[in-house]
DNA sequence: GTCTATAGCTAGATAGAC
DNA sequence: GTCTATCTAGCTATAGAC
């Protein structure tokens, strides 16, 4: 086994990124990479064995953070629920359920990578492609902007140090689960012009 | 006149924060002081003799954000308005209106200066009171609380490098300021429960 | 009031031992 | 597969000239 730490090369790997995210999250994108190797208990050398340059370890972790947000999306989708915005119903809860809790650390850890150019172009790319997914999820589309953009204000309040968590938000967060069964509320609302 | 580059004192501080800003936005919070200076058409050491450290051209710059928007928002006030809702009405208008593209630009900007504690704090201080004088602008809570999420949710769109300026987003930003004017249109609906 | 020069530090990356 | 030692670059901040 030899000064292996008795840990296989993906366990390494996964450790590297996890300590990563937790480094930047707290001490944001300047975290050294001795200190991303310390955490994950291995030595800087040990890191640049596994990830050739910062800039791999960190796309590497960006594209673990996308695929875990989508990872959470489809883990709240409901099986059951075959009716129009089921799609936008699984993105809200994973954006706001207390279960998404990462959900919301990642998009603070987005947040921090998006400093980096090649960065942002993949995090645009991915909201893109989840964007057009929500559009195709058959709400009409005031609607969909509606809920989307309360969901995504409510997530992002914590980026602020706010909090989204009275009772009034829950209730919102329940209304807007509601509003995509019951599109019509919402459009047949006495609305000017 | 000497060296000096015929600017007033005030004045070149304001091109140094504007200049701490610009690079910031562009290229993260490792943007290097001399980067900065040059921008602002001084020198690394005319830099060092207006903010004494990074640390203090950073604060500086997120207090003049800070006040920036704050004043985008008093901008907003309608003189004319004197209904419950006033200052959320004010709110919306700044962070969405086209002419509150610098708002938008502020938060992407307060979301990188961010990674530091220091600054952190501060925005997490200056949030609190944003909302404190919310509350207390006479809305019912479950509106407030919808319309503040929608209008931020749409103003952080463009983090993600997704578009928040559809024709939906348009009419949803409009019906926001209507339910400020009209609550009971929101509290009426037919919710469950 | 602004500049140059430079000290002193920290970080990323490489080489090679084990 | 991981570690230590070291090289090199880049950054902040200081000292002092102009």
């Amino acid at each position: 086994m030899g000064r292996t730490a008795g840990r296989s090369p993906e366990e390494t790997r996964r450790a590297l990124l996890t300590a990563a995210g937790e480094a930047i999250r707290v001490r944001g994108i300047h975290a050294s990479l001795d200190e991303i190797a310390r955490f994950a208990g291995v030595s800087k050398g040990g890191l640049i064995y596994h990830f050739a340059s910062k800039d791999e370890l960190i796309m590497g972790l960006v594209h673990a953070e996308l695929a875990a947000f989508q990872a959470s999306v489809d883990a709240a989708l409901d099986p059951d629920d075959t009716a129009p915005g089921r799609l936008t119903r699984a993105y809200i809860r994973a954006v706001l359920t207390p279960a998404g809790d990462e959900a919301r650390e990642s998009l603070a850890l987005i947040t921090q990578l998006m400093t980096l150019p090649a960065v942002a172009e993949v995090a645009r790319a991915d909201a893109e492609r989840i964007d057009a997914a929500l559009a195709a999820d058959g709400l009409p589309e005031d609607v969909l902007a509606l809920v989307v953009a309360a969901a995504d204000g409510m997530s992002s309040a914590p980026l602020w140090g706010a909090s989204a968590q009275t009772p009034a938000h829950h209730r919102l967060a329940e209304r807007l689960l509601h509003l995509t069964r019951h599109p019509a509320l919402w459009q047949d609302l006495d609305w000017p012009r």
